[in-house]
DNA sequence: CCTGCATGGCTTTTT
DNA sequence: GCCATGCAGG
């Protein structure tokens, strides 16, 4: 049982001195009380409120706090952990869990400020890149190799749409059928509460109730596919990792016996499976899950908050910590939150968190009226240009939120045309790029050839390859290999395979295999990053020559893509950070550390903080959503609408154009949000910014 | 079977 | 005003 973690913790100077093993036990106890020299002392008295104070340092066991926003929950959390180093517990015993992958590296990084202990000796992350983890040390007790490779959205619904077009041909030419998305979303919904796909459908979409008893064999047929590729989408890293959980008892004594210590960020954004997984492992009850139901916006996803509220009968004992002081924002900007709130249907009485402001007063809510984007933006920008200038604010405490990338379109021009420098976490990605995507699906499909969606995409770079002539030659290579008992790479070139290759792709054939074969040697040998290099180097280097303009910009990224390779030391750490990392911005940014303002979604923005906030679009249609307001459900709206007014520390805009110029029809006019309207008017004031002069 | 052009349909949010 | 899918040609 060797993971290359272990290491990780036990020679490091900040290492206390090797500890007995101790018992599992239903923690009545006390900490051990080692002193641990090496953590800075930390007066936790003086640096916590009371109400943070008694959560972070009360008994093992189980906790659930809860923490309105802005009231310093990732600040409980971090101190509670140094408060567990503070007690001797190792870092190594400390699993801590999150849902974004900026929330698991913020926390990570205060902890380091905090206690000067390195982020990588904790076991800290996403869920699902803690299941990969998990997968990667036992998955082979459920029959997983080990070398599988892990599919990103778009590879993931491509194979169930081969899968299903495979199954019965003419599903989706039918246009009552949902299409390959919804359907993928139906299944995926399914397995992340799970609930069988027919009532899934019944509860989330009705409107495939005629055709639910078609959909179950199609989701056996594709995790039928994704085994024989040996490739796993994102739902099966919590899936196959709660299952591992499950059948093994030593794995989870594994696993119960290291985590003495479990911490949960976001809890009212944990799906079923995610709930189940923190139960199995916490079968001692030393976790502590921090929430907010008021901020559950990941329902989706499969997240319920109920897990909130039931989160004492599966951990009996809870004691229940409310955090209630908002140290963040003005009395102003909390009134107008607060009152978002109110208008909620039905708020569960028990969960509800009275949100006391600390501060002193600022200036109320802006809300502001545009003729359309174009003038929305060049608000903000006048606004922003005021703001640093003239009262001294830092770019980088300026954020502009929005409800869905597209209406951040506008904004981009026109911070691009004010030479406004910006970090932007939407937008194509960096590892979402094209060549990106193509070197990587490279090196992947030498890593797991069985891989055959990676497979596809280099293979139909080719000229006369499309989707079928890889499907075909895949096939016979397969069965050549076999035959011969050979690597599939080995046996491409081999007359039999050849038959299948399109004649104008035989031209390009020889350079393409050889550069295959050169990756996987280099892949046996060297470092990771190597075998990047070897594969930017090859074939593909040529191909891209050819097939684009910016060929030099791009050999750049590639380049990049190699320094990136370069942190990992295996192989499938390094593939499965690239699908699991989904994040990495390709900042149009050429210095990284300028003071740059953030254009980011609500949901990324959650947790995070700035002194001056502007939402943009904030509009019937907008925010709430055209498809919220659709389905009649807007309640999820609404507390991402929380979430983005409660960033704000100091001043929050709210803006929308009364025209609609891009999206919809066109030309269609605007309400305000609904969620405005809901709100008395003696809490924000109106801002009708002139007309800018054109010319 | 692949590629190019035209039409229709449409837009969450993250791992 | 955009992208993806659908149809005809090679």
């Amino acid at each position: 049982m060797d993971s290359p973690f272990d290491s990780e913790e036990t020679d490091t100077p900040f290492s206390p001195p090797p500890q007995p093993a101790q018992p599992v036990r239903l923690s009545t106890s006390t900490f051990s009380a080692i002193p641990q020299s090496a953590v800075p002392a930390i007066d936790f008295r003086a640096s916590l409120n009371d109400e943070q104070y008694a959560a972070v340092t009360a008994e093992p066991g189980p906790l659930l706090v809860l923490a309105g926003a802005g009231s310093g929950k990732t600040r409980t959390l971090t101190y509670r952990v140094a408060y567990l180093l503070s007690k001797g517990v190792r870092p190594g015993e400390i699993l801590l869990l999150t849902f974004t992958n900026k929330a698991a590296k913020e926390m990570l990084h205060r902890v380091n400020d905090l206690t000067g202990v390195e982020p990588n000796r904790f076991w800290g992350g996403t869920f699902h890149s803690i299941g990969h983890r998990a997968l990667r040390m036992f998955g082979e007790d459920i029959g997983l190799p080990k070398n599988f490779t892990i599919l990103d959205a778009d590879e993931a619904e491509s194979l169930l749409k081969q899968t299903v077009d495979a199954e019965s041909k003419g599903f989706f030419k039918d246009k009552t059928n949902p299409k390959p998305g919804p359907l993928f979303n139906v299944i995926s919904l399914s397995r992340n509460t799970q609930l069988p796909i027919g009532d899934t459908i019944e509860k989330y979409f009705p409107q495939y109730k005629d055709i639910a008893y078609l959909i179950p064999p199609f989701a056996v047929a594709y995790e039928k596919k994704k085994r024989e590729q040996n490739v796993c989408d994102y739902d099966d890293l919590l899936e196959y990792w709660l299952r591992l959980l499950q059948k093994s008892p030593s794995v989870t004594q594994y696993f119960s016996e290291r985590f003495r210590h479990i911490l949960v960020d976001e809890y009212q954004d944990t799906n079923t499976v995610q709930a189940q997984i923190v139960d199995c492992i916490a079968t001692h009850h030393r976790v502590m899950a921090v929430g907010d139901d008021a901020q559950c916006i990941y329902s989706w996803r499969g997240a319920d908050f109920e897990n909130i509220a039931t989160f004492m009968d599966r951990h009996p004992g809870t004691a229940i910590h409310r955090i209630e002081t908002n140290y963040r924002s003005t009395p102003e900007i909390l009134n107008f939150a607060n009152r978002i709130l109110d208008a909620q249907p039905h708020r569960r009485a028990e969960l509800a968190k009275e949100l006391r402001a600390a501060r002193g007063h600022g200036m109320r809510p802006q809300v502001v009226q545009t003729m359309d984007d174009r003038e929305q933006a060049d608000f903000v920008i006048r606004r922003i240009r005021c703001l640093v200038d003239e009262d001294g604010v830092s770019p980088s405490e300026i954020a502009v939120l929005y409800r869905s990338h597209f209406v951040a379109m506008e904004m981009q021009l026109a911070l691009s045309r004010a030479g406004m420098p910006y970090h932007i976490t939407s937008g194509v990605k960096f590892f979402e790029r094209q060549h990106i995507k193509d070197i990587v699906a490279f090196v992947r499909f030498v890593y797991n050839p069985a891989d055959e969606l990676a497979w596809q995409r280099i293979a139909c770079l080719l000229p006369k390859v499309g989707e079928k002539s890889a499907q075909k030659i895949h096939a016979v290579a397969r069965e050549h290999a076999a035959l011969m008992r050979q690597d599939l790479i080995a046996v491409l070139e081999t007359d039999d395979v050849k038959t299948k290759v399109p004649k104008g792709a035989l031209d390009d054939w020889p350079s393409f295999c050889a550069s295959l074969s050169e990756v996987a040697e280099t892949m046996r040998a060297a470092p990771p990053a190597k075998a990047f290099d070897m594969a930017v180097n090859g074939w593909y280097g040529d191909y891209l020559r050819g097939a684009f303009a910016d060929y030099i910009d791009r050999l750049e990224e590639l380049k990049a893509l190699v320094g990136f390779a370069s942190r990992y030391e295996t192989m499938q750490d390094l593939l499965a950070q690239i699908v699991l990392l989904n994040g990495e911005t390709s900042d149009r940014q050429v210095d990284p550390d300028a003071e740059a303002i953030k254009l980011t979604t609500v949901h990324q923005a959650k947790g995070l903080e700035y002194d001056v906030v502007f939402v943009i679009g904030v509009a019937d249609g907008y925010f709430p959503g055209r498809r919220a307001i659709e389905d009649g459900d807007v309640e999820e709206e609404r507390r991402l609408f929380y979430v983005a007014s409660t960033r704000a520390k100091n001043e929050l805009y709210l803006c929308y154009p009364k025209v609609a110029t891009r999206a919809g029809p066109g030309g269609m006019l605007l309400e305000p949000s609904r969620f405005l309207k809901e709100i008395d008017a003696s809490l924000y004031d109106i801002l009708k910014p002139p007309r800018r002069s054109y010319w």
